[in-house]
RNA sequence: GCCCGAGUGGCGGAAUUGGUAGACGCGCUGGACUCAAAAUCCAGUGUCCUUUAAAGACGUACCGGUUCGAUCCCGGUCCCGGGCACCA
């Protein structure tokens, strides 16, 4: 019997399903782990074969964990709200349902080749209602919470109304859009609407007007981490800043949770950083500078993170959108800043960006005062300040400072150093290095004693504080489209009110049309009846990562009809031990996620604060691009080793009829009418392609797809190959060369069973040596998998393999536990073997061998060399390393002894029957 | 510009993190079995000198350092990949 892996496939898979083999049970006496992959957008091109790559390992991981004894929650399900549904849906009038359904029956079939061992009892999709009411539910949660900076969480809003009535906003310390103070009279007597403004200054889940990335192409608004380079990550479409209403979460307010929360994560450093810039922390001063505008005398705070410079202070910035813009300036300036204004306002996002090296600003004819040195300084307005950080105004120390150079030198303004022997006739010196001087006090300090001590005299003289900044903002929460939650709130006298809990979900309506209405408002605004009690539901709808950034929760209880999570469900699985996915969601998902987590954690509907306790990122899986060589102006192509001799085009061809770089001919010419006539020019009998690495697309004809690779070699040779091609988290181009050999594999191992035609498995005792070959192989399996070093296990594995077949060693004791061990990687061959060793049930349910050390140690080899008759140092050997290893070793050291004179090196070396005590003099 | 990560044969990549550099796989060369091909198996395969072998020298991007010993640690340079980008 041959190794038919389409027969043993199609078995498996269909055995797994019928049985529910990976169902995950609450009540267990096992250590739980969960192993959650990143849901995929089920896209209209279906799988290529980047995407399973960290789905292939988390299930290794999955099925390796349950072999160890453990009750493992491997789930999966879609994140199917997005954006290219409804894209699709404007240009087709199908509706994004459809689309969606036709998607995901696709992905699944395409999962399902691969054999993973997912509890698909557990799936959804976000776009379900029954799924998106918890998304609702949480907004709710978030709408009626505030921010208590004093006990460092979220509590409910009627415990700040319940202050407000009894004190007003004395002495209270909580998150908030803009620093507001009342005294409770004042509160008892606003309207219903007015409290309802100054409570959205509070709320987490609030509504507040604020400059956004408006994508007019796309008609909708989006977040940071949606735009890249100025244009919208989705589409590629320009993105400018506009000031609208919308619906935010505060973010901000976790910053420092979610930065500090970092530390005791088992994630990449590289992928920690990435967060740490987002969020941005920098420790600085707060200072009060008094500026005269026509007389008239205002406060104006600039945030700084070197106060030590501040006897450089030449002039002051003003961002033009600050509050403050207007009343700093004076008559006489008013027309040429307008203008200003006007010029900065009509900027896109993308134009702004590609102008960042033009400097512009425009004075305001105000000037401060600079509180260490009574000094005048101008007033200057420029968008290299922004609005949104900080306080929106700098002091500007041109010498020490890049950015408050170029335009000093723009708008010829002093440029006065106060570092010792710094050079700034050329550039600043930003460094933090170096002495004080015409700085007062701080004369003669070193840059790293001034820092500290200038916050000191500034905080004792009271013209600043102390002042942490973050650079995270709030995330914008409400999107301009359909294919999205709708928000539970509907304006009852213009109000922004809850809905109440029990009319969730609040189901998406159904429309006419997918575009944006003629007056501009979201696709909501069609629907008929798009009303609660009379009062009109908002229109806009959440965002993309609304329905992700919970979604590991609801896995584990994902029928619950009550509540996201039971709590028993909750504080069994508590936290995802283990998750797979890409880098792009650095600063996007997983910054919202750990944010909604910690919000549910705080209101205690969840009990760890932190979702994702260890995290990889998996590389990407490259395209590698085939191309044909034609010689311009001809229909002749000319194989890669012989286009130098002549004038071609690179043209890329479909990889689909290229293998191992060679060119199928006739499919070549099939392949597009115009190739019908093609004429060759070969090497050696072969037509050679040219290739190169490129992102997998279709337009590169690279793309790759699984099903493919499945009907070729089947999905073992796929799982093991995209593990063998490299470490996990490296980026590779996928690569088809190498492929041969773990199928090469997969049937070697398949012979160590069947000889042919006959199952062969003795039941023949194992020697030392056959122990000593499994054994070695348990010990780097157990230790590879637990690092994610598949390559290697792979490796090993064929080390085996090779020695057993070279051994023609066929026994029971030592083919079961290398079933056993195989079955992660090649769960579908490892099966068929299991069974045809006589089980009856599934590999899944057996256990992970037991390492035995004492079969594979042969010796402990250790070197003390000494010089002058004292132990220098010992080395330990490789526990494998064998008599030509040592010996290579020994004339080594004789060098090295040599070398250094007259030593003599003792060697102590224990090894049992192999090398007993050489001694070198 | 700033912050990370990396650079090892013809190729993908190993190397117990300071102790046999190049495991394993691909590719290539030669051989066995075949009428032949496929499949399978065996041998060789970093570079240089040498008819070959033995033996040797040189080799982990480049230059220098620490060490008895460096792919690994330190300083500088050059490339590649990723992230951030007027964040004061």
């Amino acid at each position: 019997m041959d190794y038919d892996f389409r027969g043993i496939e199609k078995k498996w898979q269909q055995y797994w399903a019928d049985k529910h083999t990976f169902k995950a049970e609450e009540n267990s006496s096992k250590p739980k782990y969960y192993v959650l992959d990143m849901f995929p957008y089920p896209s209209g091109a279906g799988l290529h074969v980047g995407h399973p790559l960290g789905y292939i390992a988390s299930d290794i991981f999955s099925r390796y964990k349950r072999l160890k004894g453990f009750n493992v929650l491997h789930p999966m399900g879609y994140d199917a709200f997005g954006l290219p549904a409804e894209q699709y849906a404007i240009q087709t009038g199908q509706h994004p349902e459809v689309t969606t359904d036709k998607n995901i029956a696709r992905y699944r079939q395409q999962m399902d080749r691969i054999g993973f061992s997912y509890d698909w009892d557990r799936e959804f999709r976000t776009c379900d209602p029954e799924y998106y009411k918890w998304t609702q539910w949480a907004f709710l949660k978030m709408f009626g919470s505030y921010y208590c900076n004093s006990c460092g969480k979220a509590r409910p809003i009627e415990e700040l109304i319940a202050a407000f009535e009894k004190n007003g906003t004395a002495g209270l310390d909580v998150a908030c859009g803009e620093k507001l103070e009342f005294t409770a009279e004042q509160w008892n007597s606003y309207s219903e609407l007015e409290k309802s403004k100054v409570l959205m200054n509070y709320r987490i889940a609030y509504q507040g007007e604020t400059s956004v990335n408006w994508c007019p192409k796309l008609g909708t608004v989006l977040a940071n981490d949606e735009v890249k380079d100025g244009l919208s990550e989705r589409g590629g479409y320009p993105v400018e800043q506009k000031k609208m209403t919308q619906w935010q979460l505060r973010v901000s307010a976790y910053a420092e949770r979610l930065l500090d929360g970092l530390e005791k994560l088992d994630w990449t450093d590289s992928l920690k950083e990435m967060q740490r810039n987002w969020i941005g922390r920098s420790y600085g001063t707060e200072v009060v500078f008094k500026v005269d505008t026509d007389g008239k005398e205002t406060d104006v705070t600039i945030f700084t993170t070197r106060v030590d410079t501040i006897f450089g202070v030449t002039f002051m910035v003003l961002a033009p959108e600050s509050d403050l813009t207007p009343a700093l300036t004076t008559a006489d300036r008013k027309a040429e800043v307008e203008e200003y204004l006007t010029y900065v306002k009509k900027k896109t996002e993308r134009e702004r960006i590609a102008e960042t090296k033009t400097v512009t600003g425009v004075f305001s004819g105000s000037y401060g005062i600079n509180p260490l040195t009574g000094e005048k300084v101008p007033v200057w307005i420029s968008e290299y300040v922004l609005a949104g950080y900080g306080t929106g105004a700098i002091m500007a120390v041109p010498a020490h400072d890049s950015r408050d150079y170029a335009f000093a030198k723009k708008f010829n303004l002093p440029i006065i150093p106060i570092i010792e022997g710094c050079d700034v006739s050329e550039e600043s010196f930003d460094a933090k290095e170096g002495k004080m001087c015409n700085s007062g006090f701080l004369d003669g300090m070193d840059v790293k004693e001034a820092i500290p001590a200038a916050m000191d005299y500034v905080e004792a003289k009271g013209l600043g504080h102390r002042k942490v900044n973050y650079r995270l903002r709030d995330a914008i929460f409400s999107r301009q489209r359909y294919w999205g939650e709708p928000f539970p709130i509907y304006y009852k006298n213009g109000i922004p009110t809850p809905l109440p809990e029990d009319k969730l979900p609040l189901t998406l309506p159904e429309i006419s049309e997918f575009k944006p209405t003629e007056t501009g408002e979201p696709p909501l605004a069609r629907a008929e009846n798009w009303t609660y009690e009379g009062w009109p539901l908002e229109t806009s709808t959440m965002p993309g990562f609304a329905g992700s950034s919970a979604y590991y929760l609801r896995y584990m209880d994902p029928h619950n009809g009550s509540e996201l999570v039971s709590r028993k469900a909750d504080e069994y699985w508590r936290n995802v031990d283990l998750y797979i996915g890409g880098t792009e969601h650095a600063t996007g998902h997983l910054i919202y996620s750990r944010f909604w987590n910690k919000f549910l954690f705080d209101l205690g509907y969840v009990c760890e604060d932190e979702p994702f306790r260890k995290l990889i990122n998996q590389g990407m899986i490259q395209g590698r691009s085939n191309f044909v060589y034609r010689i311009v102006g001809t229909n002749k192509f000319v194989s890669a080793g012989l286009r130098d001799q002549y004038e071609t085009q690179g043209i890329h061809v479909d990889i689909n009829i290229v293998r191992n770089d060679r060119l199928d001919l006739e499919a070549f010419k099939a392949w597009r009418p115009e190739f019908k006539d093609a004429e060759f020019v070969l090497e050696n009998g072969e037509y050679i392609c040219g290739w190169a690495v490129e992102k997998m697309s279709k337009s590169m004809f690279n793309v790759v797809n699984p099903d493919d690779i499945c009907d070729y070699y089947g999905a073992d040779t796929l799982r093991l190959y995209e593990m063998f091609l490299g470490p996990l988290e490296q980026s590779k181009p996928w690569d088809t060369k190498g492929i041969d050999g773990v199928n090469r594999f997969l049937r070697k191992f398949w012979r160590l069973f069947y000889n042919g035609d006959q199952f062969i498995v003795s039941d023949e005792k194992a020697s030392a040596e056959d122990l000593k070959t499994l054994h070695k192989l348990i010990g780097k399996e157990q230790a590879d998998i637990e690092s994610f070093s598949y390559n290697t296990t792979i490796s090993a594995f064929m080390i085996a393999v090779n020695d057993l077949t070279d051994r023609k060693v066929s026994k029971r004791e030592i083919l079961e536990p290398m079933v056993i061990m195989l079955s992660p990687f090649a769960p579908h061959i490892a099966e068929e073997l299991w069974h045809a060793l006589g089980h009856e049930d599934s590999v899944a349910y057996a256990s992970f061998p037991e390492y035995v050390e004492a079969y594979t140690v042969e010796s402990n080899v250790t070197y003390a060399v000494s010089f002058n008759g004292k132990t220098r140092f010992t080395v330990d050997l490789p526990k494998d390393m064998d008599k030509a290893g040592v010996e290579a070793h020994v004339r080594g050291l004789e060098q090295t002894a040599k070398y250094v004179g007259e030593q003599s090196i003792v060697k102590v070396i224990v090894v049992p029957g192999k090398i007993v005590n050489i001694v070198v003099k």
